[in-house]
DNA sequence: TTTATAATTAGAATAATTCTAAATTTAGGA
DNA sequence: TCCTAAATTTAGAATTATTCTAATTATAAA
């Protein structure tokens, strides 16, 4: 197993944060002052080569990189922050209506997060106040 | 209405395929030679803001631009081709199990096309035989 | 028509990621 | 332990997709 790749699949499964390449690099200078940040894309990648790890992608942000335990994810649509939710399985509901063999899949929901609720909420009071 | 919007948008929802900005601009320039692909780029944020376009990311791939209309992807997890399929909607399930108020969702499901099906048992059949 | 606003152009800039080639590290025999 | 091959890392250049900037042109409204 490479030099860095524990530490960094490490970083990723107890983060509670989604990180971004970037911020998985500056995380290891700390413990890895010589770490160059292609290294951190070269074990990410690999990490997820090897299926430990999964990439998220979103419109207009870098990828970033999260636990491979099976969870889907909200995205506010004012703010674009990401959380993790976990609901059932839609795998055999999938199979039944398609007919194919489900690998895996990648749900994401947007909605609007309680703070961008409450924002929008206190706008809308000035407005009208 | 912008010049080129309603011929970008035209051709985004009579296209069976998913289309990047760079096929969408070489398309385009056909009609109209002096376009640019900055205004390319403009028109499909225009549209996508406007809500009458989809983006689709996939990783490893440049964004790529979809109609509106609900329908759910599939990716093949060998060749990364980008099919649609229907299926029903799950935003209410969603919802029961959350609590969450839906907007809207994006549901990717990873699986092999047939033709990878195919070329597997292919290769599988001429190591063995 | 005049004016203001919006869209377009050309091309530079940016940001994220990959690539290249050389150096270093690691792991597995001899 | 030493040697060798393969894998990993490094530094920095290169690439790719996309955005930005500023000047120009088009559009629509008064």
């Amino acid at each position: 197993m490479s030099r860095y790749s524990k530490k960094i699949l490490n970083l990723i499964n107890t983060s509670c944060e989604h990180l971004t390449a970037e911020q998985i690099y500056l995380e290891m200078k700390k413990e890895e002052p010589g770490i160059v940040l292609a290294s951190v894309y070269n074990n990410l990648n690999r990490l997820h080569e090897e299926g430990l790890i999964r990439k998220v992608v979103i419109e207009g942000s870098p990828e970033r990189y999260d636990k491979m335990l099976k969870h889907d994810h909200l995205v506010c649509s004012r703010c674009g922050k990401l959380t993790d939710i976990h609901l059932s399985d839609f795998t055999s509901q999938i199979e039944e209506q398609s007919g194919i063999k489900v690998l895996s899949y990648d749900l994401k929901i947007n909605y609007l997060c309680p703070e961008c609720i409450r924002q929008m909420e206190n706008i809308r009071r000035n407005e009208n106040g």
